[in-house]
DNA sequence: TACCGTGTGTCAGATAACCAACACAACTTG
DNA sequence: CAAGTTGTGTTGGTTATCTGACACACGGTA
């Protein structure tokens, strides 16, 4: 069921301007007219899809989410190489998308992100904890990944400036640590 | 007067898909089907544009002189690097142009080029005949052109297999040789 | 204050590109 | 030979996009 190939033409090259906008006009307000412009498309076409640019940010931060699933999904990484498999994603596979995310300061991304790859990332995590009741399991989930989300958003808002590896590294003893507290036998 | 995005969009894709094809599948008749499908483009809106596979090519051949315009009138070159320069656009600026042109056996390319490309050629090949008349210049023009025209006709169905410096050398001789006739004095 | 330039969001009507279906020709294959 | 298969052009009706215009909000400036 893909949609019509005018529809995908026209959205990519709306996405296309916009991050090119912020690439080269940082600390500039970016406005309708000026993707417009740049994608060549006309105003109303724009707004026949979104309802401003913030809705247009919103999609662009979904799309992104969609591609980090699909790489978790293609090379189906094991054990503690995981969080720095995704940081590394972040940092990049993705090197745009903190333009985007902090844009208009949504920070929800990294919740969202953590929330919509929990089948993905569930099953890594909590490999080999046999006792750990599937209620149990929700909640040491939400808890590991609000602290991860919290993390990396802090991270994203001070520039990475921190490489991926310690950022990993310290998000990794950290899940870890609850180790003992369920499989403590 | 640019025409509208859709069109320029609809043309470049059909265009890119037949040449992708043409280069990924040698000793292959192409459809019209196929590079719609390759294209993503409905076939009614290929037949919109054009009549058939033939008409494409014609108006590829057409876009490679024009290409070649611009590259003459952007770069100006003097004297006897003009031909090499040519024989050298032909060659690395275009590569694929000689698939193209082969590939419904349009001998009439190269005369068209050097019709088309004329004004840009003309003032350098005679410069410094002073005694030449406007006629003449035309006539030997003609003859000139439709010499270089066979040459590098047959290069390219020979496969180019000469060096563009070979080639060039050569033309530059069979053009010089002719000064003698105009400016002996 | 009033004016002006610029971006916003929306509309009706025109054009481009879409889709599904058709008749037809050029072939394979039985 | 007849029955499929595949590509060709063409049609009528639908959807996406474009054009030009409009009323409105905003910030700067005389």
């Amino acid at each position: 069921m893909k949609s019509d190939r005018r529809i995908r033409y026209t959205k990519k090259v709306i996405k296309e301007s916009f991050m090119d906008l912020l690439l080269n006009r940082p600390s500039h307000k970016i406005t309708v007219k000026e993707v417009c412009e740049k994608a060549e498309i006309n105003r109303t076409t724009f707004y026949s899809y979104y309802d401003d640019i913030h809705s247009l940010t919103k999609e662009m931060q979904n799309d992104s989410i969609s591609d980090i699933r699909q790489y978790l999904l293609q090379y189906s990484v094991d054990g503690d190489d995981m969080i720095l498999y995704f940081v590394k994603i972040l940092q990049n596979s993705f090197p745009y998308a903190s333009k985007y995310i902090l844009y208009d300061n949504n920070s929800k991304y990294f919740i969202r992100l953590f929330y919509e790859c929990k089948d993905l990332i569930l099953s890594n995590w909590l490999k080999g904890h046999v006792k750990i009741t599937p209620i149990q399991q929700e909640w040491l989930y939400t808890f590991l990944a609000s602290g991860c989300a919290g993390i990396l958003r802090t991270w994203f808002m001070g520039g990475m400036k921190e490489s991926a590896e310690e950022i990993a590294s310290f998000l990794n003893q950290l899940i870890k640590c609850h180790d003992v507290i369920f499989d403590a036998k």
